[in-house]
DNA sequence: TAATTATGCGGAACAATGTTCCGTTTTGTC
DNA sequence: GACAAAACGGAACATTGTTCCGCATAATTA
């Protein structure tokens, strides 16, 4: 999902035993990668707006393509769900090593975990659909994991390498605990949450000093 | 909601100035009585089997009466699952005293304890339900706590001054805490669950031994 | 370039489900 | 027993997920 194949795997035309066999699989078409690419950015801007539960057509208008089409790209409306929570693990994730080549060991590590959280509040919903047994969900967790722990672990090395971090501090408890405090967050105030996270890295900063002291607690 | 009234509320006939002005209020039919009992009854039924996404029809179906009916009793599909929510807190709750009468205090506790687990087992679903926004699940957290706090309080107490649990612990606390225990169990699997809940309440007792040592971690 | 064909598209139609409406039935009262 | 208010039942409506299929189009081939 979400990673286009510009043409079929098949190298050009060689390397197949004769010559009107079978075509082997055509291309991706044009049109079709555009479709998936539009109800991708429209179903984010969708259940941004309207939360996960937004009706399928809305987001095929917004798309500016027919139901039928969405139902080809995406077989189940979860499946739709996946692939943009999917989408933006990765944006998230990505987002890392931008920060760390932009700003310094702390600074970064300061600024993705905001990055986190802002990406955490949006997901009010989603929580219940990830615990709704639908399968199409079934990947989703490990995908969480597997994508964002070592995007924050590299962050928190940097940062303890530096002597900017403690260094005792397991970056999935910190992903979840993130998590937990960015998910209690009511309506669309995300203040409070932002100055949560921000205790929490002021508090990585402090295990620094605390450590280079001799005084680990 | 599940209180019935019996009667009008108004007093018999006297009290009113005149004869022929506005009759009052009539008394609650018997039969709509019957039919808010019975849909209760089927809800609580049908919940359990199929989960609180089960469509009202089969509810209805169940009850033994039409949509129409179940719709003049619960506007809306939540206010009927609110009431039955409130119904089984209601059971749970009610359950203390009769635990307390009937064994020593820690055992009362004990299976108290177990008794509410139980019910939180079962209402997965519900917990999405509740952070759904849905204006009828808004009174829902706040008579949870109403109900529930004082009647584990009451145990707690009991078995403290018997000196058979240690007194320091909040009752909201603990509901919570076995709250979330319980909200992780996968699958019809309470075993698990039970066991940590069990494992709490042996931690309750031991601490009775220990601050009458003196000793209080 | 023109013909061919697999691929993809659109949206009407279907199915499931929450909700409303209204003619009919039942209940309580006089 | 007659009457009115209350309640009932279920057909009908609205919304939304999903399927189907005739038609359009992009890639391939001659």
């Amino acid at each position: 999902m979400f990673r286009f194949v510009k043409g079929s795997i098949v190298d050009d035309k060689s390397d197949d035993q004769g010559d009107a066999l079978v075509p082997r699989c055509r291309a991706v078409r044009a049109d079709a990668q555009r479709n998936t690419h539009a109800l991708l950015d429209a179903a984010l801007a969708v259940f941004a707006t309207s939360g996960v539960d937004a009706p399928v057509r809305e987001i095929a208008v917004k798309a500016g393509v027919g139901v039928g089409t969405l139902y080809r790209h995406f077989p189940q409306r979860a499946d739709l769900v996946a692939a943009v929570f999917r989408h933006e693990v990765d944006a998230c994730a990505d987002a890392a090593p931008v920060l760390a080549a932009e700003h310094g060991p702390s600074e970064a590590l300061a600024l993705w975990m905001q990055r986190y959280a802002d990406f955490i509040a949006t997901k009010r919903g989603l929580a219940s659909a990830l615990h709704s047994g639908n399968p199409a969900f079934d990947s989703l967790p490990a995908y969480f994991q597997k994508r964002l722990v070592p995007a924050l672990r590299t962050l928190l090395d940097a940062a303890a390498v530096a002597g900017e971090a403690r260094a005792d501090v397991d970056a999935y408890e910190l992903l979840t605990a993130v998590a937990n405090l960015c998910m209690q967050v009511d309506g669309g105030c995300p203040a409070p949450a932002h100055r949560m996270v921000a205790l929490l890295v002021d508090g990585l900063r402090y295990g620094a000093r605390a450590s280079s002291d001799g005084s680990i607690d």
